[in-house]
RNA sequence: GGAAGAUUAGCUCAGCUGGUUCAGAGCACCUGCCUUACAAGCAGGGGGUCGACGGUUCGAAUCCGCCAUCUUCCACCA
């Protein structure tokens, strides 16, 4: 036996084992006869690198992962990463402008060249991390979304899509981002309230030749920089205010255009001036109104957000320095009324928090609705479960309220979209360029591979990720759903739990359903577990700005891998937020040393074959079985219900409580002459079998510290490992075992609470008398841990303490050493108590109403609180009697 | 503007279909201990009108209504 320092190191240990594990290929899973337990990741953006939101994710999925594999089954996590378009191409974008590079200046090739050699630097540095933390994933199976035969997954989606007739192009109001120069989807805006401010425009009313009359009306609006896009002026039908504009021109300022006035019952009579401007090409609502009444479109704005040739004025200039700028020429002009301050929602960009630019442009889109009632009712059904459930309604009405979903991209990292244009502009989609030409040869012969060209666009990242669960095993399959599923497909599918945020709900896992209904005609998963959000103590989000996000690999290398996951996992309820603070992860830190020493403790025990077993440690050990067993059926129960933080407390107080401080305590040998006495082999083997049982019940979350001691703990195979040891099994037991113990470990405690209070230090053996009820089987362990060397039964007699335990009347004769008074007085106020406890269980038991109408249990539940109480009662005088006689 | 959820000890939470003395856990806190596994520890202890007000019921932390506060999601009022 090796010398083992006091504190648990668990840097060395770590490393030593991951890579262990890696070696013998242990994470590692093959379709067998076993059944299957799968986890897709939930793919890291693939330069992105480990924060606190991954490592909740990530240990939730080991946990569940480790637990399925020691439960038997062939438990496979895919590892992976996304390409993350927007996200990794304003990075490379970024990159190239430090190297002097603008993107402009490039071609697509050279682009993307460069964009894959950044990939190939940066790349998946996370999941290098990520085994930092310990997570068992199967890293033969990672995957990235742009992989070759999981982009051809995407195209052939595409292509399947749209002969299905669900994917079209269009020309639509769409979400510009100005500074990441793409158009994004309606989840990818976030709408913050925004101080701007409301302005109150003179429009005039003209004269019919292109000048002015003296009448005008006065426009509010919140972008003034838009006036020169004006296509009408509106005003609702009913309002009576303004029915002597109707048929007439306004002129728009400034530029003196004359549009028309136009009635729209869109218009509320009583918003702002009930004179609204008709903006087509700038707002969403504009547009409509524009294409009710047929009004021209005028586009001012490009692609940069600044204004084009089409404003007359300003030309050039971006459109908030214009907003600016145009204020100060509406005043000089007279004709700014007045400017207010106004909150309004904006919409900005997710990835660039730039503001959204409502802009009318080409675009591919999906159609939602029949997919979108799949998903539905796949939640809905509970064929997919979320958990917690409160999701379902959130998820209800996104599902109910869905747009068409604008899936292409003006970027180059991503899965080009796989159009192709005939000169006359007819469009072809097909798989790769041959089949395109082959496509196009059938319209017209003469088309050679230089007429055609394709479409620019890239698609959406997620187009690609709601893929994910299928293409990791069987890139062919989608899109070709005539393709037979290949074994790993057909094994590892649908997948068991994924876990992953609220915040791509939407975005990930209802599309994830759509793709398995669309493609296999079944769930990917049918458990989903939504984490909170990891915010810090003082519950702000976690962020880089405000610096308050800890690095987890510090954290790792300060208290170790499984004192994080644990510090982790005892904050996280499901569903809520997660308030991270650093002292968890010592408390972590801290019961990784408890089960350190508690390991140092047992392994130091020598054995005698033939010594006998102490009656203490006979009931110790039949004891510590039965716990064993309730706390395993406690823990199973928790798993089942993902309450994971919950299934580890009971561990926790499992091992700390029950195993360290009562079963411990009660089987250490006694010292003779400084030397401890040898342990009995009945009391020994059972302790190291405890310790074994529990070191496979706390293995899932605590991977590192639990193989290195149950390695060490009995002579293992070269590919033995803790990871395929079986979970523990509850079995039988008696519960009066258990309670029996409760009941003495409040003696003890009580015991030892007499002791403190009477100073009675160093401590001296005691007597203990009782009467009533006593857990004859748990005698021998109250006299080890509470010092007591003879229990009878027997009344109270003399000087000394009683104390109450159920019925039972318990008593520690303390010759000399009783304040009679005092006990007098406690025992006065416990017995008033008591009474006023009967009178309320009396009165309860005197009201007709309830021992009529209340279930017989619980009527019977109350007589015996009453007998018990009348009992306590009897009990208690008879005490004061005795102290009173002293 | 609409919707959902939350409110229990100083902090983070549990308390499942109302009913055992139901008001709990962990951490933090207080007191005493460096006792030969562990001071990152041991032993003992204090602490809450279950957000407010009504209602249903024999009985409410638990069910219903309303109010307050917080969080989140959705939303095209210029």
């Amino acid at each position: 036996m090796k010398e083992l320092s006091a504190k648990y190191n668990p840097s060395e240990v770590e490393d030593k084992w991951y890579s262990r594990w890696m070696e013998k290929g242990f994470f590692h899973s093959e379709p067998d006869g076993r059944e299957p337990y799968t986890i897709v990741i939930p793919p890291p953006n693939v330069t992105g690198i480990l924060h606190m939101g991954h490592v909740l994710n990530n240990t939730l999925n080991d946990v569940l992962i480790r637990k399925a594999r020691m439960d038997g089954k062939n438990a496979c996590w895919v590892p992976g990463t996304d390409h993350a378009s927007i996200a990794t191409e304003s990075k490379v974008v970024a990159r190239l402008k430090e190297q002097g590079i603008s993107k402009e200046d490039l071609t697509r090739e050279e682009f993307l060249r460069h964009a894959w050699q950044w990939k190939e630097e940066h790349g998946g540095i996370i999941l290098k991390q990520l085994r930092k933390l310990g997570a068992s994933c199967d890293w033969d199976r990672t995957r990235f979304t742009m992989d070759p035969d999981l982009s051809d997954a995407v195209i052939s989606t595409f292509v399947h899509f749209y002969k299905k007739g669900l994917i079209y192009r269009g020309v639509r109001m769409v979400n510009w981002d100005p500074v990441g120069l793409t158009a994004v989807s309606d989840e990818e805006v976030i709408h913050k309230d925004t101080p701007s401010k409301f302005f109150h425009l003179r429009y005039y009313v003209s004269d019919g030749n292109g000048g002015r009359t003296d009448k005008y009306i006065v426009v509010a609006t919140t972008r003034p920089e838009t006036i020169m896009a004006d296509a009408a002026v509106s005003i609702n039908p009913d309002d009576e205010r303004y029915h002597w504009l109707k048929g007439k021109t306004v002129l728009i300022p400034l530029i003196n255009k004359e549009i028309p006035i136009i009635e729209d019952s869109y218009v509320e009579i009583g918003f702002g001036t009930g004179c609204l401007k008709v903006t087509p090409a700038h707002d969403v609502n504009d547009y409509a109104i524009g294409m009710r009444h047929n009004l021209p479109i005028t586009d001012i704005i490009d692609d940069h957000g600044r204004l084009n040739e089409n404003a007359v004025i300003l030309i050039g200039e971006d459109r908030f320095v214009a907003r600016k700028k145009i204020e100060k020429m509406l005043a000089e002009a007279g004709l700014l009324e007045k400017v207010e301050d106004y909150i309004s929602p904006i919409g900005y960009s997710e990835r660039t928090d730039a503001v959204i630019e409502p802009k009318l442009s080409t675009q591919w889109f999906l159609k939602m609705e029949d997919l979108a009632k799949v998903a539905l009712d796949s939640v809905e059904s509970g064929r997919t479960k979320l958990i917690p459930d409160k999701y379902r309604n959130t998820y209800r009405h996104w599902m109910e309220n869905v747009r068409d979903w604008c899936i292409s991209r003006q970027l180059w990292w991503g899965q080009r979209i796989p159009a192709w244009y005939l000169p006359d502009g007819t469009i072809v989609v097909e798989e790769n360029a041959e089949k395109a030409l082959a496509a196009a040869q059938k319209i017209d012969p003469a088309l050679t591979a230089a007429d055609i060209h394709q479409d620019e666009d890239v698609l959406d990242t997620w187009f690609s990720s709601w893929l994910w669960p299928i293409s990791v095993f069987d890139p062919e399959l989608p899109g070709h759903p005539d393709h037979k599923p290949n074994a790993d497909l057909a094994y590892y599918y649908p997948t068991n739990d994924l876990v992953t945020g609220p915040d791509i709900l939407f975005f990930w896992v209802a599309r994830m359903i759509m793709a398995g209904d669309e493609f296999l005609g079944k769930e990917p998963f049918s458990n989903v577990y939504l984490t909170g959000i990891v915010r810090d103590k003082i519950g702000r989000k976690m962020s880089k700005t405000l610096g308050n996000s800890p690095d987890p690999l510090d954290l790792i290398a300060k208290y170790g891998a499984d004192a994080v996951r644990i510090g982790m996992l005892l904050c996280s309820s499901a569903g809520n937020d997660i308030f991270y603070d650093e002292s968890q992860v010592e408390q972590g830190r801290n019961f990784c040393n408890k089960i350190w020493n508690s390991y140092r403790l047992i392994t130091g025990f020598a054995v005698s074959e033939t010594a006998e077993q102490p009656a203490a440690s006979a009931a110790a050990v039949e004891w510590f079985k039965a716990k064993l067993s309730s706390t395993i059926e406690a823990v199973e129960d928790h798993y089942s219900k993902f309450r994971i933080s919950d299934a580890l407390m009971a561990v926790y107080r499992l091992f700390w409580d029950d195993f360290c401080s009562w079963y411990l305590e009660i089987v250490k040998p006694a010292y003779e002459d400084g030397k401890p006495l040898p342990m009995d082999k009945a009391t020994y083997d059972a302790t190291i079998g405890f310790f074994d049982a529990l070191l496979r019940l706390i293995h899932p979350v605590m991977p590192f510290i639990t193989e290195e001691l149950w390695q060490d703990l009995a002579p293992r195979g070269e590919n033995e490992t803790i990871m395929f040891a079986k979970t523990p099994a509850a079995e039988a037991y008696d519960p009066a075992i258990l309670s029996d113990f409760a009941f003495a470990e409040e003696v003890i405690v009580a015991i030892r609470g007499i002791c403190q209070q009477k100073n009675l230090l160093p401590r001296q053996a005691l007597s203990l008398l009782f009467t009533g009820f006593f857990p004859e089987r748990d005698a021998a362990v109250i006299k080890k841990l509470a010092l007591v060397d003879s229990v009878e039964e027997g009344k109270a007699s003399g000087e000394g303490v009683s104390f109450m335990i159920g019925t039972s009347e318990l008593f520690v004769p303390l010759g000399g050493l009783v304040d009679t008074a005092e006990e007098i007085a406690k025992t006065e106020k416990e017995l008033d108590y008591q009474k006023r406890f009967l009178d309320s269980v009396r009165k309860k038991l005197s009201n007709e109403a309830f021992t009529s109408r209340a279930p017989e249990a619980v009527v019977a539940a109350e007589r015996k609180k009453e007998a018990d109480a009348l009992s306590r009662i009897a009990s208690l005088e008879a005490q004061l009697d005795t102290l009173r006689n002293l």
